[in-house]
DNA sequence: CGCATACCAATA
DNA sequence: ATTGGTATGC
């Protein structure tokens, strides 16, 4: 049954990587949690010990009497598993690497341990994201799943374990042919996908007519892996619905450019609180193109190579679900406060100086109404 | 390029 | 009223 695979958590957190708004498709189940995750022709779940990864496999159509079969099985998850969460990279190097060039990564590292990047599905990472602009980590959940759901024919069901008499089914993500029919934009309305529904259909039609349908498609996504970073990027922002944060979150995501830097107001407001970067007043200072480009410059110079993945542990140690309840450490509060960005040219009007953070990376500035 | 507005739905 | 943005028009 499960399979075991030596890996501390330092070098990978299930809890956290699973769930912080980079893939949104694997289920928890049960307590301790086991998560689920369904491939195109398997489900592969996962739990884990302080020391070990365990992982298992469900077939459809399980042969009784197949036990070879559901050993070549494992043996292809674990090499699976291996590319999904790129155990080549040494996350505690990178960690060690972090915290020596930069203060404000060094105060978190030992609370948000064994945050790595996904090596995702190009596809799936590309309509996913198309699914997150103006929107939180619950609904893109929610709408990914019954995109799935609908989209798709269930592989398998498989007991819940936490009450085994309910049978779950699993849905493998649709492939670009099934999204590109004319009638997926209505009915992903009705799923309340919003305005998002047309953006899914064209980028999948777009990708049809300009690639081919079958497995044609997604051979022209993953093949921006071996495409410099910049070119790849272009490719990304002709699809309808992608502009250049969804763009860098695929390049990063499901890619291979580890050095990319996605640019959301989270980092926005990470950038200006820890790393000198200007924040404008303006109740609704906008992501201009150039202060993109300054941001993700400034942050590539903080982390170097791996930025993105860097990137990711802020990012998830901001977040309200791993921040939340109230848990204060005494050493947050003495961050450095980064040299303010030298503004070249003008600043729109005069930025006061009298605002003090109450925590290090939790909680934004909020603007209160009058 | 910078700025404004519409867009769906849920509300962390 | 606000939210892990993008398309469109000026």
């Amino acid at each position: 049954m499960w399979q075991s695979l030596p890996l501390p958590q330092s070098q990978l957190c299930l809890s956290a990587v699973l769930k912080c708004g980079q893939s949104f498709r694997w289920v928890a189940v049960g307590s301790p949690p086991e998560y689920r995750f369904c491939l195109r022709d398997r489900v592969v779940c996962l739990n884990q010990s302080p020391t070990t990864l365990f992982y298992r496999t469900f077939l459809p159509y399980p042969q009784p009497s197949a036990l070879p079969q559901q050993h070549i099985a494992e043996a292809e998850t674990l090499v699976w598993l291996k590319d999904y969460f790129q155990l080549d990279v040494d996350l505690q190097k990178l960690y060690a690497e972090w915290a020596a060039r930069d203060k404000v990564f060094s105060s978190i590292e030992t609370r948000f341990a064994g945050i790595r990047m996904l090596r995702q599905d190009p596809f799936e990472n590309l309509i996913s994201f198309i699914c997150s602009s103006n929107n939180n980590i619950g609904r893109i959940t929610k709408m990914v799943q019954a995109l799935c759901k609908h989209y798709s024919a269930p592989l398998l069901s498989i007991p819940d374990p936490s009450d085994p008499l309910v049978e779950v089914e699993y849905h493998p993500f649709p492939s670009p042919s099934v999204l590109a029919a004319p009638g997926v934009e209505a009915t992903l309305r009705d799923l309340g996908f919003g305005y998002r529904a047309k953006f899914i259909q064209r980028t999948a039609q777009m990708l049809v007519d300009t690639h081919g349908s079958g497995e044609l498609a997604e051979k022209f996504l993953a093949n921006l892996r071996n495409t410099p970073t910049e070119e790849a990027r272009q490719e990304l922002l002709k699809f309808m619905g992608v502009g250049r944060k969804v763009a860098d979150c695929v390049l990063l995501m499901s890619l291979d450019k580890k050095e990319v830097v996605p640019v959301d107001t989270h980092v926005h407001q990470i950038a200006i609180k820890h790393y000198g970067l200007k924040g404008s007043l303006n109740a609704k200072s906008n992501m201009t193109p150039k202060l993109y480009e300054e941001i993700n410059t400034k942050l590539v110079a903080v982390w170097g190579d791996y930025a993105g993945w860097a990137h990711s542990v802020l990012f998830t140690s901001d977040l309200k679900a791993f921040s939340a309840h109230g848990v204060e450490t005494a050493e947050t509060t003495a961050l450095p406060t980064p040299p303010p960005t030298p503004s070249p040219l003008k600043r729109k009007g005069g930025v006061p100086e009298g605002d003090v953070p109450p925590s290090p990376l939790i909680g934004r500035a909020k603007r209160r109404r009058t």
